[in-house]
DNA sequence: TAGCCAATGATATACGAATGTCATTGGCGG
DNA sequence: CCGCCAATGACATTCGTATATCATTGGCTA
């Protein structure tokens, strides 16, 4: 900025009033400025800036995963609408690790982050303390929950998994297995499963215990693949299997096709998710739609809401989700 | 950091001390600091540091989408190297403009980044200029080229698309049109036209300047169905049709399926990017496979290494390409 | 021509940490 | 008991920018 200044035959603080406030000074001299400016090439140092306005104009968001999944759908929504109002998001992948997103999280505060977006309602006893002693808003998502920290977007996965179970039951699906991802720290996958445990009980039906399954993180086409093999081989084949997951379940499909196994007339497979693809495959996936981006959006409305000082008037915002019925169940 | 030092009943400079020199302090003054910090809950503020420091341990990337496209496994890679290092990602998404990729960079600098990632070759003036003022590593990616800035990690589109063109000749199939994203301001697509031109003129093959084709950015499994009816309904129907994004060329054979017409039989197609759903289709798709994550990968690593001091041993890096051949073509 | 106001300049301070230069303290050995 | 050294403290300065306060300048109006 000196060398601006010195460039343009203006001192230092007219420069920075130029910049600043640009009403205080003349419109020649503010041309000055400009033009000295883009001589030099200047670009004003923004984390000095956020040191004394504390402000720093960036915001956190952890992703648990962002290939072949809506993770990269709701970044690119969050991400959008920041870059609109000239904030810069800084991204983390936690790998479904609360670790890591412990990780992430202090990383954020430590940068001064304005506001911090999470996935999800669990996390460590250390992240949840750092968060209690943020100052900024934070958002969790991808579901929903009564003991949120501060504001959340996400939909209800316990009822989504219900619903989808309930229309197997209709669909006169007896015996119907359930593959999650890893439970442990994963409130939205735990929530499914009881949705889904909940729809079968509500109904009278017993599940049995070795048609509750789960697949590794990161969940892969592959491990569905696998999976479905073992679940067709076993003493008992279900007559349905509800994948909480989208890849998996792709994968277990193209398992039975390989083996002459037809869909949904042997077996039916419902999936989690929607990823674009599923529409396409051999047998169309039924499964649950969710608008990922939108939920990226209003994520990042909300905060930049609060941020303005608005009072949030929807600290719990539903997306809710869709059921679209295709051919595979 | 004061009340650090308060809580532990040591001077300012001692916390401090302990926390950038721990070996110029006793252990145990070492562990009341450390008491202090975590019963107060003190997180260093990154951004005071860096102002001295004059390193910001932040990296920007920028990438044209993420949304269901190789772009999420791109930055997922270059994510998990630099946490490993405690470096912060910033990321933005250029929409495909120029224009957008430009304001990103500004941003990235005016933030104090250490070194910057961009995708592809094709950069605004004024961008090409921040860049050329800019002090740290940057790599571009997602091509080969001989003028690059700095580093780069990509593949060659051009012998790519030629390789899968020459597939196609081979297989027999001689009016074959091209399908590609937006060609303006983006150089992997049209070095893959080229290739693809190139190809064809090297068999001695005409192209009919209607085979030459493209979608709007984003590009969309929509928007290739669209445009195969079109060219199904055309005056010459072409025998095989190369799209150079994948999501089109899914949404063409969905179009192709849905009208009865066969694949590979009555038209071929081929992709490029190979989705982790494009094997399961339908027709497994005939595409080109780029291992976008590792390439994620080598440009964190390749920029770490340079910030780490090290001469770049291999400036201009080639992840390559595989062709798959599957059954669409 | 006095007086006023707008535009600009000068100076100091702050933001939170890093760091260099000394000064002080306490413990130990000789 | 003196002197030395290690550990710690005090103080000042720096990074790049914002901003509050006050001073100066010049042009215009009454």
């Amino acid at each position: 900025m000196r060398d601006v200044s010195e460039k343009a035959g203006l001192s230092l603080i007219t420069v920075s009033r130029a910049l600043r406030q640009p009403e205080t000074v003349q419109p020649d001299t503010r041309d000055k400025v400009m033009r000295a400016i883009d001589e030099i090439g200047y670009v004003p140092n923004l984390m000095a800036r956020s040191l004394v306005s504390n402000r720093s104009n960036m915001i956190g968001v952890v992703v648990p995963i962002l290939t072949s999944s809506l993770f990269a759908d709701f970044a690119q929504g969050v991400a959008g609408v920041l870059q609109r109002h000239n904030i810069q998001m800084l991204l983390g992948v936690s790998q479904r690790s609360t670790l890591q997103e412990e990780e992430a999280v202090r990383t954020f505060i430590a940068r001064q982050a304005d506001a911090i977006i999470v996935t999800g309602f669990t996390h460590t006893d250390t992240c949840r303390k750092m968060l209690a002693g943020f100052h900024g808003p934070i958002v969790e998502t991808w579901n929903l929950s009564d003991k949120a920290i501060d504001l959340s977007v996400g939909y209800n996965n316990f009822a989504a998994a219900a619903d989808m179970t309930r229309y197997l039951l209709g669909k006169g699906y007896r015996e119907i297995a359930m593959v999650g991802g890893a439970f442990e720290n994963n409130d939205q996958a735990t929530d499914r499963r009881d949705g889904f445990l909940s729809a079968m009980a509500e109904a009278g039906r017993k599940v049995r215990p070795e048609f509750i399954l789960s697949v590794p993180n990161p969940t892969t086409i592959q491990s569905g693949a696998d999976l479905m093999m073992r679940l067709l081989d076993g003493p008992v084949r279900p007559d349905a299997v509800f994948f909480q997951a989208e890849l998996p379940a792709q994968g277990a499909m193209m398992a039975c096709l390989s083996r002459g196994i037809r869909i949904p007339e042997d077996v039916a497979i419902a999936g989690f998710g929607d990823l674009s693809l599923s529409a396409l495959l051999p047998v169309p996936m039924t499964t649950v739609r969710i608008r990922a981006q939108d939920m990226g959006e209003r994520a990042a409305n909300l905060v930049l809401g609060r941020l303005a000082g608005k009072a949030s008037s929807n600290a719990g915002q539903d997306i809710g989700y869709d059921l679209k019925i295709r051919k595979s169940a």
